[in-house]
DNA sequence: ATAGATATCCAACACAGTGTCGGATAATTT
DNA sequence: AAATTATCCGACACTGTGTTGGATATCTAT
């Protein structure tokens, strides 16, 4: 039916566009339609159009962003450096690194979390030979995404203070030998 | 000027309580003051006489939440197994289990995570004796804290489908020897 | 160019929820 | 019995939602 796809898409973006800057400054239930279509330029009912409401504009924007993570990570294990994940999440940073670190931040969507994961779950499992049956299996999971999720996020919203190469070694560190020496290494007890 | 304390305690007590029955099922978004109201068996104005709006309730529990949370993590501490911090948490999960999987789970606050690492923060790198300056520091605590976090949460949420020790065995593994170790333990090319 | 299709605009509607009144009612305290 | 207090009640103005029917303007194709 829609004829002018060009058109269309162009309001459609902009829309979700208008929408992402709202929802950076604060949360959800605090955005109006108005005010989406208000910055837009567009009249209230054309959002209506395009989107249910304010929710479905917010999930068609993260299966958007979920996609492009489940293609960079499976693609990046196809690519032999498989070891390293971390490296490659923070890559999926540089170019994402926006939208997630407002969606995993303080106004953000605490399912997005668990989206990810149920993402990552099954490309790792696979790819470090883990038997899913296993119970322990799901806590290691748990463990390290988490860890690794939160100190990129982290890394992120301090402006990269640290040379990429520098965060990739210590998350590295951490996941082959443990918290704890690090914690020796950088102690003032030294 | 109140002259009954015990009674406006209860009524006080049964709106968050009547809250929280509702906060447990959906987003704070879709909860009404009128739901509560019924719910408690008061008069949708009385709700107003001791809560400003429904972010009050959700903070008024968050924060006394956090200074159990607060008063707990410190007395472990000093209780000479300041070693185990993991088994601490899970014994805070014994009493506030369901507050704190709801708060941390898909409907929950996802400031409220930042809240409790900010509250453990300080207590944990001055017991680890780490710089604060350090710019390692706070990467590392983030690693960590988030990690035991989720899993715990996650064992709370599959029902405990595990024994309390062998959970805390499993993190103290990881947090001294790291993942890896663990996914070689685990995994099905043994 | 003109006719049709299409994207957006507009005004109006019923509805639901908010937060705030002033005052009524009932129960407790003194 | 009188004063105090917790709760109740109805009403208000306000904001936002989601839907409607139809008016414009813009593009497309003949």
């Amino acid at each position: 039916m829609k004829k002018q796809p060009e058109i269309t898409a162009q309001t459609r973006e902009k829309l979700i566009e208008a929408f992402w800057n709202l929802y950076c400054e604060k949360k959800i239930e605090h955005i109006t339609i108005k005010e989406i279509t208000d910055i837009a330029g567009y009249h209230r009912s054309t959002f209506y159009e395009y989107f249910e409401d304010i929710y479905d504009v917010l999930d068609q924007l993260e299966d958007a962003l979920l996609e492009h993570i489940e293609r960079n990570v499976i693609n990046s294990l196809d690519d032999e450096l498989s070891e390293d994940l971390t490296q490659n999440i923070a890559n999926i940073y540089d170019v994402k690194g926006e939208y997630l670190s407002v969606l995993l931040g303080e106004n953000g969507d605490p399912n997005f979390l668990n989206k990810i994961k149920a993402v990552m779950q099954p490309v790792l499992t696979d790819a470090f030979g883990l038997s899913e049956g296993e119970i322990h299996t799901s806590y290691i999971f748990e463990f390290a995404s988490s860890g690794i999720l939160s100190v990129v996020t982290h890394w992120y919203k301090n402006g990269k203070n640290l040379p990429s190469q520098e965060l990739v070694g210590l998350v590295r560190s951490m996941l082959m030998g443990g918290v704890l020496p690090m914690i020796q290494k950088y102690s003032n007890v030294s």
